[in-house]
DNA sequence: TCAAATTACTACAACGTTATAGTTACTTTA
DNA sequence: TAAAGTAACTATAACGTTGTAGTAATTTGA
């Protein structure tokens, strides 16, 4: 906060005219004399006057302040979400204010309720897997219900009434599969989370889907469910063996469909233990298109979901629902951001 | 914003006394009696009274905020940072307000003015690439003279008198390549970008420092500077062939130090092309400790600089001034976080 | 020539909060 | 029993802004 910076009040004292006056002149009113309007704003310019942001906010009930809370700040896709949101917001003169929930829905909703106290005109949310797990979306509904708008994206509830910006999970997935089929890989492999992660389920769904309109038998054993909580090395370090001795007990494998990068990341390096070659022997293929798909040899053929698109439809959105006086009316809209599959050497 | 919310006013009127009352009731103050403070906390409680925030940053002049502008927002190490900045700040009840430069000194500027309109308390930030080449640090020294307290990371200058919260950059560099001697690879490619990036001129100094401390022959056909600016797919592949002519004209290099971990993912590419395996053949080491590193195979040693550890002090050391009455009296202090380095199956 | 209109200002309230300075009414104290 | 003290409140100003209403002084019009 700037100690010596300068008001409308001091350069009233300054000017010898009263507080109005300033105000008035340096919004260019008529009602103030060109000779006065002119001395006003050359003073202003000289001192850098700049209008307090935090008083036109309780002014105008507005804080001109997005909130975005997300599950996780250090991951590929909610950063590309934040860029996208950053870069509407900028356009329009709005600022945003960020906070992790940290997969945890007592955060969630403390932040939720802190970043409401006036701090916020608006929130875009992505939803923490305890609360999906428990779906307990009594603050968001709440927060909604006093007049505060939220733009839910990704991890989004059909429990919740408001604007959504989805990603169609089960599409990529059923075009990630498919690829493979077409490419003539028929047996393959699905890395997926456990069904209480609904993008992982989502996926799976579609998974499915692409087997069965192609006469492809579900064959269970070809399904790994994985914890999706768990990131840490020893996961990672189990989860290659699995696949490891799935391959082994499988050897009709060859295409592998993971519901993230990190998954196919470690399948990679699997397949390279077992001396198998990509794309020729399996080809792999993924969801998240971030760096660890562009990076990896051979990079990874991924479905890319286009997260800054997801952040700047939701801001758009988030937005236009401020800034309509009567937002009431306004129906919820429900947009799916479509996505591509972006070919790389690993099919 | 709260359409509905409640406030002083109105449980003022509510209950038929003054605002004043109401403010000091919940404030247990003695002034008030017993019974009229257990009546208007009861009212308070029930209606969900939560003091607005903004009228508070007003009367405080003290917006319990902090501003985060960093080069960009899709970055695994900044990401880091903020996490970090996001954890302290939680608890000393801080918010946090994100922006990205997007590695433009206008942008930078703009941020820096439009946040200090008083919505923020201070700043975390980290100079832009275009800042950097300019050399122009007005918009900052004018921000911490005129009382907004700034700290900087990673990416600073000695021409900007303000806290600091650095990477030993050199001597991460140093140890990197120090590791790759001590396995016997003393022909060691450096990969790294051009000087005015002042993170890559400190690396390239602690590579050469530690060819030099063990007698090896500094080689300038094993530098390559390239473009760090670039990020382009186009970029990435030209930089492939740049590191495959150079192995075919070199066949001595038996390692690698990249400043990067994009960079390291790229050498992985070339080395597979030429068949040279890894650690034997070659064996790599990078800077940045991301999931490039973690998901690559073989995953690639890396030098970890532990990013949220950089918000975290970066945070204690913002708060601790913004909140020291005097804060023009306490002296600058640089801090340096020390890298460690991360052994993968690349060494 | 005097009412009406216009010009160029100022005063005030409000947004929500808190700290300081009153103001009653009642209770001590000498 | 009157001065002093205390309990339990209320009024006011201030943070920085803006819009509405008000007020002089001057100019216009018939």
């Amino acid at each position: 906060m700037l100690r010596n910076s300068i008001t409308l009040k001091k350069i009233a004292i300054k000017l010898n005219v009263s507080i109005s006056t300033v105000s008035k002149a340096l919004k260019d009113s008529h009602e103030i004399s060109a000779d006065t309007r002119e001395k006003i704003k050359a003073y202003a310019r000289i001192n850098g006057y700049r209008p307090n942001s935090i008083a036109l906010s309780l002014k105008n009930q507005k804080t001109k302040t997005i909130g975005i809370i997300i599950p996780d700040i250090v991951n590929d896709t909610f950063s590309k979400v934040i860029e996208g949101v950053d870069q509407i917001a900028k356009k329009k003169g709005y600022n945003i204010m960020i906070s992790s929930s940290n997969e945890s829905l007592e955060k969630e909703a403390y932040n939720l309720k802190t970043l409401s106290d006036s701090q916020t005109d608006g929130f875009i949310l992505s939803l923490s897997k305890e609360t999906m797990l428990n779906k307990n979306y009594n603050h968001i509904n709440y927060t909604i219900k006093s007049g505060i708008p939220i733009v839910l994206f990704d991890r989004v509830s059909d429990d919740i009434d408001c604007d959504k910006v989805i990603v169609d999970d089960v599409k990529g997935a059923y075009d990630a599969t498919n690829l493979l089929i077409q490419k003539g890989k028929k047996n393959i492999l699905l890395i997926t989370t456990e069904d209480h992660i609904i993008v992982g389920k989502l996926r799976t769904q579609g998974y499915e889907r692409a087997l069965k309109n192609n006469d492809i038998k579900l064959d269970q054993a070809l399904i790994l469910k994985v914890d999706g909580d768990d990131r840490s090395e020893k996961f990672f370090f189990n989860l290659e063996k699995l696949i490891l001795n799935t391959f082994k007990n499988n050897s009709q494998i060859n295409g592998v469909f993971a519901v993230n990068d990190e998954y196919a990341g470690i399948v990679l390096r699997a397949l390279k233990k077992l001396n198998l070659s990509i794309p020729q022997d399996v080809s792999v293929v993924c969801f998240t298109d971030g760096v660890i798909s562009r990076f990896s040899s051979p990079s990874i053929t991924a479905v890319r979901q286009h997260g800054i698109e997801i952040g700047r439809n939701s801001a758009t959105k988030l937005i236009e629902r401020i800034e309509n006086d009567d937002n009431h009316n306004l129906p919820y809209r429900v947009d799916v951001i479509s996505t591509i599959i972006i070919e790389r050497e690993s099919t």
